[in-house]
DNA sequence: CGCTGTGAAGTGCTTCACAGCC
DNA sequence: GGCTGTGAAGCACTTCACAGCG
């Protein structure tokens, strides 16, 4: 597929509409409109509609969008239409509560291997996975895996990087707070819930908000 | 404070600006140019310039920010200088996550209450917290808390949405799956880390990137 | 002289409005 | 008639480049 030049801001929103997506299938729902599917993610219909047509529209004109067919089309532009095998390092709280954690799955992420330096942690199991010695990570590759998920204390980081580019991962989703540097081809995802807590006060208003508790509006 | 029209995008910086600042100030840094914050960042050092400027500018021509300064104000407008109390709903693996999740108070917030509706976990404790039965979530504007989380299944999300906001609530933020809707002063700020996850594959290269595992370029 | 603060220019995303199909 | 697909207009953020101050 060659795609004509697509925001970011596009891409970033394809996983909400699956999951929007998912959503209507759990309902039942056959067929959607651009306008539900705003109204749900919170946006514009136009948007909507935009943002497919990068991809060539997957819409029937006066009908609106098979459900099933634009999860299928989504999943294929992002490559979850296969498993991502992925690595975890440090299976510490965070690590176990990732291994734990269901809705992965769902977009075709399968966690096949963990690692720790803890000697004591060696051979244990969490989340139905046997947890290595950090020095096994090699040849991630051969065994499929591609992702490398980081979850080890922030000194740790860039040498957790460092070998898992070296056993073959393309590209990486950090949860731990340092700086780590990368060869520019490699994608790095930093997940931390901080920086979004840290938003929040910001927004809040300052008087209590219960007199409108019941006056609803947009869906998040 | 009256400042004139910042930009949504800038607010989302801050909080990574912050995260830098504190790093810097472990490595006992004092004093930082744009240039080097923007390198720190990823991004344009007349950004990092601008960004600031909307407050007014927090620089010395010639010689930078004050790191300690600059954490401060950003702090202030954020308003991570107070305590933020918040209260956890729904005490599974996930919850039991958030709440053992140390860099929270760093950013000033305190969960200070943990409620479940499982008549087993009530009375039982989880970081240093009595989980309480969902019928007591009333009144936490009382206890001084402002923020709520929902942790809970999604079928749960709506409920738990009213009841936190029943009890005074200003702010929200959800890790459950399912929409919600609310009224529209009250914030909420959903993280799905499935989300971040689903971008990856999509920028991830085809080939392997081994070869060039040691050409590094940009920090994360 | 160095580095910030900022109007102005540039860029990219969003919204609009309507043509095009089903 | 209904709803998508899309060029064009509008808007917001980013980048530039330089004036201004320490």
């Amino acid at each position: 597929m060659r795609y004509r030049r697509v925001p970011d801001e596009t891409i970033r929103r394809l996983p909400k509409y699956l999951r929007a997506l998912l959503l209507l299938m759990d309902r039942g729902q056959k067929t959607v409109s651009s306008v539900a599917l705003a109204d749900l993610m919170g946006g514009n219909p136009g948007r909507v509609r935009k943002d497919f047509s990068y991809f060539g529209g997957f819409g029937k004109r006066g009908f609106g969008y098979d459900v099933e067919t634009l999860a299928g089309e989504i999943r294929k532009i992002l490559r979850l239409n296969v498993v991502n095998k992925a690595a975890l390092v440090g299976v510490g709280n965070l690590g176990r509560a990732i291994l734990a954690f269901p809705s992965l799955k769902k977009y075709g992420f399968e966690i096949v291997a963990a690692f720790d330096n803890d000697p004591k942690k060696i051979g244990e199991k969490a989340g139905g996975i046997v947890i290595e010695h950090i020095s096994q990570i090699c040849d991630l590759e051969q065994r499929g895996v591609y992702v490398g998920i980081i979850a080890v204390p922030r000194q740790a980081a860039q040498q957790t990087a460092d070998d898992l580019l070296e056993a073959g991962v393309r590209g990486i989703v950090k949860f731990s707070q340092g700086y780590i540097t990368v060869p520019k081809r490699v994608k790095v995802i930093t997940i931390d819930i901080a920086m979004d807590f840290a938003r929040l006060p910001y927004y809040m208003p300052r008087s209590p908000s219960r007199a409108a508790a019941f006056r609803r509006t947009g869906s998040l």
